[in-house]
DNA sequence: GAATCAGATAAGTATCTGCTTATGTATTGA
DNA sequence: TCAATACATAAGCAGATACTTATCTGATTC
């Protein structure tokens, strides 16, 4: 649940992947496997590192467990760009704008 | 320059260490070494490593190459971190009182 | 209760990472 | 021009990481 852990976690993009599916909705760990080839005691794995950086939540379901986006996960890497934005442009602040920037 | 260079590159507390020291202010290799105990080889990779992730840019001056952070190199993860905004709590859509609010 | 299923855990392995020492390349100044 | 300085690069190594296969735990279903 720390800083590092969080990046740490990041850092690998089959867990990228694995977070982008789940903020689109929580599954359980095979659900999850769908369309990804990843062995299951990979992808079981994966989910113990999110789930030790704080960035899913669990919920056991009889023999199912629902993973899900823990809303408060990526707060400590929020709090962490704030040191750094004295860097951005002014005018992207706020983060809505930024994105509009950067697609243009 | 990528997404996963970037979060890479931020998974080392040494190289995140040194990357906010330059936030400090740009600073050369040996003037970014002072403080810490790291051998001048390994800061040089360190540095190599922020240089092709982007978020640091070098400038030769002499025999001394001076480093700063990058202005945009930390967007693409601000942008990364777009896509999860509907997990951050409405308040702290803006970052500033995501700060204030994890400081309480 | 036995077979099945979801998932975790163990153990082994190949690869990656961050460090070290040694050396190379410019630049500077005596 | 020659020594010193700032930094990069090469090569090697120990530990970390992400994967594999095999096995285990617990819940479900027949």
């Amino acid at each position: 649940m720390t800083e590092n852990d969080i990046f740490r976690a990041l850092a690998d993009p089959t867990r990228r992947e694995i977070f982008e599916k789940l903020a689109h909705g929580g599954l359980n760990a095979s659900a999850l496997r769908e369309g990804m080839t990843i062995s299951q005691p990979a992808m079981s794995q994966h989910l113990a590192v999110l789930r030790e950086a704080g960035l899913v939540l669990t919920q056991r379901r009889g023999r199912f467990t629902n993973y899900e986006v823990n809303p408060q996960g990526l707060q400590l890497i929020a709090k962490w760009m704030t040191k750094y934005r004295a860097y951005w442009p002014a005018r992207i602040d706020d983060l809505n704008n930024l994105l509009k920037e950067m697609d243009q």
